[in-house]
DNA sequence: AAACCTTTTGAGGAGGTTGTGAAGTTTTGA
DNA sequence: TCAAAACTTCACAACCTCCTCAAAAGGTTT
C-alpha cells in the first residue's frame, strides 16, 4: 500500500525532528526540505499529498514560495508559523493556504487539521499538463509545447497564458487579467495587454490574424478556448 | 445577483449580531438558527454555501449537530467554540468539519477562513447554467451559446439577454430594461432598446421573423420565454 | 376600413476599441 | 560591462459598436 506522503519544508531542525517523528508513527512517509526553493523542486518531483510549509524561512519569503506553489500544485498546503499577526494569516489563506496553524502547536490539533487537509484533497485531481488540440502546458516544467515544439515564452506571456488556460472558456475582463499578471496597480494599462497578447498570438496561434485560442471578447475582455 | 448564503448556528444573540454586521457587509447572506434543530432545519431548506457552527449549542451537542449534518451535507462547516481543548478540536475536525476556530476570533482572519472553505467548495460545486431548449447560458463564463455553438454578443446585447433571462416569463416594461441595462437616464429612449432586440433575435432566434425566446408585448415591453 | 400608433428593419456615420510595427527604455545574462 | 532580450510607450490604420434616421410592416382603435 502506498503511504500517504508530506513534504516538510522548515529551516529549524529540531521542529523538523519533533514533526517526523510524529508523522511517521502515524504512518505517512515524510520528505524534507530546508530551503523554500529546495522546497518546490522536491514539490515537483514527488507530487506529494500535503505539504508543511514554514512560512519564515531563510531564503525565500514563505508567502512567495505559497504563491509559486499555488500556481501548479493544487493539493493541500498547511503554513505552520511562530508568527500570529492576523494579517499573515489573511495573507496566507488568501494566497491558497489549505490552513494555518501557529507554532508552538499542539501535536494532536495538527494531525487532526492535516486528516482534514487531506480527507478534502481527494476531491482535487490535478492538472499539471494541460493540453488544448496543438498546444500543451506543463505547469511543473514550466513549459509550453506547439506541436510538440517547446516554445521560448518570456515571464509575462507565460503567467499570461497560464491564467487564460487556468480560466478556458471564460471570459476574463481586461482588469482581471492585469491585475494577476502585473499586479493591482497596473489595471488601467491595457495597452500592455494589447501588445502581450499581439506577441502571445504570435508564437501559440496557427494563424495570429484568426486565432483560435485566444478570443478577443470586444469591450470587456479576452477568452481562451 | 446571488449572494453566497451563510447558515449560522449560535444560541448567543450578540455573537450573532457581531458576524452578521461584519458578514452582511462582506455581501454574504446571512441565515440564523439559535438551535441546532433549528439549524438543521434550515440547512436542509435553504442548503447554503457553508455552515458557521456553534459547538455550545443548549440543546443538543454541538458535535451531533456536526455528525448529523454530515451525513448529508457536504459543503464547508466551520466551528466556533469558546472551547480551546485539543480534545475538542480533534473530535470536530475528524467529524468533518472543515475549520475550527475559537472564541474570541478575529474578525479578518475568520473572514479569511470562511472565503478560504468557499472556494474549496467551488470546485465540487456545479457552475451556473441556464438552459432554454437551443440556448445555453452560463453566468460565470459570460458565454452564450445556440445549439453547442458560441454566440459573440456585444456588451449591451449580453446584459439584455442576461435581464430576459433572469425574468423568464415575466412582462418587462421598456423603461424597466431601459433603466436596468442602459441606467436611469435612458429610460426614454425605447428606440435603442427596438434596435437591440432586433440585433439579439438576429443571434439566438432560429427565426427572427417568428421570434419564440423574446415575445413583443406590444405597447409595453417584451417577455422572455 | 381608415387613421393612428407601435414595432421592425436596414443603412450609414460618429466615436471608441483593437492590433501592430517601431522607437525608446529597462532588465537580464554572459 | 556590454549586448541582447524583454518590456514600455507611442502612433496610426483597421475594425467594431452603438446610435440615428427613415421607411416599411404590423397592430389597435374608432
Amino acid at each position: 500500500m502506498n503511504k500517504t506522503e508530506i513534504l516538510l519544508i522548515d529551516d529549524e531542525p529540531q521542529i523538523r525532528k519533533l514533526l517526523i517523528i510524529n508523522l511517521e508513527s502515524n504512518d505517512y512517509k515524510i520528505i524534507e526540505a530546508e530551503t523554500g526553493q529546495q522546497g518546490i523542486l522536491l514539490a515537483a518531483n514527488f507530487n506529494p499529498d500535503l505539504i508543511l510549509l514554514d512560512i519564515g524561512l531563510p531564503d525565500k519569503s514563505g508567502h512567495e514560495v505559497l504563491k509559486d506553489l499555488r500556481t501548479w500544485f493544487h493539493k493541500a498546503i498547511i503554513i505552520l508559523s511562530v508568527q500570529n499577526s492576523e494579517e499573515d494569516i489573511v495573507k496566507a489563506l488568501d494566497s491558497g493556504a489549505s490552513d494555518y496553524v501557529t507554532k508552538p502547536f499542539r501535536t494532536a490539533e495538527l494531525l487532526a487539521r492535516i486528516r482534514a487537509a487531506i480527507r478534502r484533497n481527494m476531491i482535487v485531481e490535478d492538472k499539471n499538463l494541460l493540453i488544448f488540440e496543438d498546444l500543451e502546458i506543463d505547469l511543473i516544467a514550466k513549459t509550453v509545447k506547439k506541436n510538440q515544439e517547446i516554445l521560448k515564452l518570456t515571464v509575462i506571456e507565460y503567467k499570461l497564458l497560464v491564467l487564460f488556460v487556468q480560466n478556458e472558456g471564460r471570459v476574463l475582463t481586461h482588469q482581471f487579467i492585469l491585475k494577476e499578471v502585473w499586479g493591482v496597480a497596473y489595471q488601467t494599462e491595457v495597452q500592455y495587454l494589447r501588445v502581450f497578447v499581439g506577441t502571445l498570438r504570435k508564437k501559440i496561434e496557427e494563424n495570429p490574424n484568426m486565432p483560435k485560442h485566444i478570443i478577443t471578447e470586444n469591450g470587456v475582455g479576452y477568452r481562451f478556448h
